[in-house]
DNA sequence: TGTTTGGCGTAAAACGTTTTACTAGATCAA
DNA sequence: TTGATCTAGTAAAACGTTTTACGCCAAACA
């Protein structure tokens, strides 16, 4: 069965394709079609179930109703969760998002933008690695809507959506120092992204500013996909060669294997150990015992990146642009 | 900054369109363009960062190099996993992949495919609800490539890739009946779907074929979508009321709900309560005690998948349909 | 009467490719 | 020399829309 064309539905109807084209998308009284006419057309449209082709029809107009997401990785909790909400969102006002993961990887993500681009995505939503500031500044020049969230990249101009991670990291330290603990560690990675930095400087002033001296020895920064084997072999070799009461994990996963080496060394999580992850996820809340952790407002952060975005698009000049900072919570279990 | 067309390429190099798309084609050979010819033209591609317009290319072509993606909810780990895992072997053979969530929803997965229909998705790739069973049809008639994954559609003619549902299941009740349990429970979810019935059908067969009887008020099935407070009142009332020495949950998300129920319980899982959560996730290898769990092959559902439908795409004619059923495996902790 | 105006609609160009069918000249075989 | 074949390329149609500019008729106006 070849699909419907615009065409067939004219000749079906005995008008121009023309006037077709002002009834699908809503120009009729606006262009005189006569009532008669729209509801004939109406009539056939729905019986015949013709669905316009939207590839000619982004070929024509150039946009495609289409945002592209470029997140590090869909199977990480924090990102689908965000994917998810996105999406619904942008659903609803008529927008389907496409998304993709770089891995962290860059050449992966500017192959990810060129490939949307080629693809003539409306906007973009950005999770952006280093080294992909010269592809965004093509596509702001071009006059693209992009948004970043999650990290910023601070010679990009643009929007910017994220959690305080500074403050997040800094109050987590805060509350061990209450709690006691004066031996703390820090389980990082060594991605070189705003907000990993910002962790790591939380942790820094508020040991500072509370007259803990700062110990390069109880930094772990772990090498981004490095296998989990090693991870937990360094994480292990941390805890127990170093004298430690707390330890940060600036992302959830770094802190799920991190629960899994003190599992192995057979170190209790309590009152001579506390833990902090970043990033909430399931396992911490069911862990016995409960982990605190750092949650990110997920929907507020969805919610706003797809509002900028969704003003961006339909205003035709360039808004002015927003960073948004959205505390994060740090919840004590 | 207009974006440059092919036209644009053929002035600056001074020979036709139809030279630049034989030489972007890699059709140059065979249509006899001279070596000179084709050295020149790709020096200027490169150096102008030409891309083609994969509209355009897809308007005349009529194919995309996309696949669309239909799964229940991207945020679930189970999906994620597989669809990063999809997402990349895809990647690899020049085939991008557009994913969205049918949150279970009847209209919503209809919407989706009509969507990707008239944005010309070349495959489908669909973990089906049921209730779309005439749209997949209409996909198979009109030759694009579905394949079904994680549960089939028993009306529908196509291929197939899913865990062997029925027999996972079976032998986690065995399981506990080696260990000497005889009060198992199950708890599952009232959508209407094969794998989850499979699931169901195992756990009864299982207790026939060892001869406990098989008890209505053992069985707790979970309305879809509804409120995790409310499942896990349920839970509780249904923990809590019966006598029961094992549960099987059908259900990650499932899983998790019941250990939170527990622990509001108090109870503690071991010698008086066994539990095994079907589809693994960190939360049950990292918990205390750690869960037992089904373990789908994630990378083999993935891998069958993508191949089959590369398969599919390029060639011509309808291959004959497979139904891939992969064993899981019983993670005992 | 002649000229505007408004109502109703259409023809055709354009979006950026791919692909089919063709050409002009050179070489070759008989 | 003639016709066939090969080489190196091109013109133009087609994909399915949207949109601009225009056409025609009837009514209103002066």
């Amino acid at each position: 069965m070849k699909t419907l064309s615009i065409k067939d539905i004219a000749v079906k109807a005995g008008v121009s394709i023309t006037t077709v084209s002002f009834i699908i998308n809503g120009k009729a009284k606006e262009k005189s079609i006569s009532e008669a006419v729209i509801k004939k057309v109406e009539k056939i449209i729905k019986e015949s179930g013709y669905k316009p082709n939207q590839i000619a029809r982004s070929l024509r107009t150039g946009n495609s109703n289409i945002i592209g997401l470029i997140i590090e990785d869909i199977s990480n909790s924090f990102f689908s969760r965000i994917a998810r909400l996105i999406e619904d969102k942008a659903y609803k006002k008529g927008y389907k998002i496409i998304y993709s993961s770089t891995e962290n990887n860059v050449e992966k993500a500017k192959e990810l933008i060129n490939m949307f681009k080629s693809r003539k995505v409306d906007g973009y939503i950005i999770s952006p690695t280093k080294g992909i500031e010269e592809d965004i500044q093509v596509l702001l020049s071009d006059n693209k809507p992009v948004i970043l969230f999650d990290r910023n990249l601070s010679d990009i101009d643009t929007h910017y959506v994220g959690a305080d991670h500074f403050k997040a990291s800094y109050q987590s330290i805060e509350s061990f120092i209450k709690n006691g603990k004066g031996k703390i560690a820090l389980v990082t990675t060594d991605i070189d992204v705003e907000q990993i930095i910002e962790r790591f400087e939380g942790y820094k002033k508020a040991l500072i500013d509370h007259d803990i001296p700062y110990n390069d020895e109880l930094v772990l920064k772990i090498h981004f996909n490095q296998d989990e084997a090693e991870t937990i072999e360094q994480m292990k070799s941390l805890f127990s060669s170093k004298d430690i009461d707390a330890v940060l994990f600036a992302t959830n996963y770094l802190a799920i294997s991190g629960l899994k080496a003190l599992k192995q060394l057979n170190k209790k999580i309590g009152d001579e150990l506390s833990v902090i992850a970043y990033d909430d996820h399931e396992v911490f809340e069911l862990h016995t015992p409960s982990i605190s952790a750092v949650q990110q407002p997920l929907e507020e952060i969805a919610e706003t990146v797809i509002q900028l975005i969704l003003n961006q698009l339909s205003s035709k000049n360039k808004l002015e642009n927003q960073k948004v900072i959205i505390p994060a919570k740090l919840i004590e279990r």
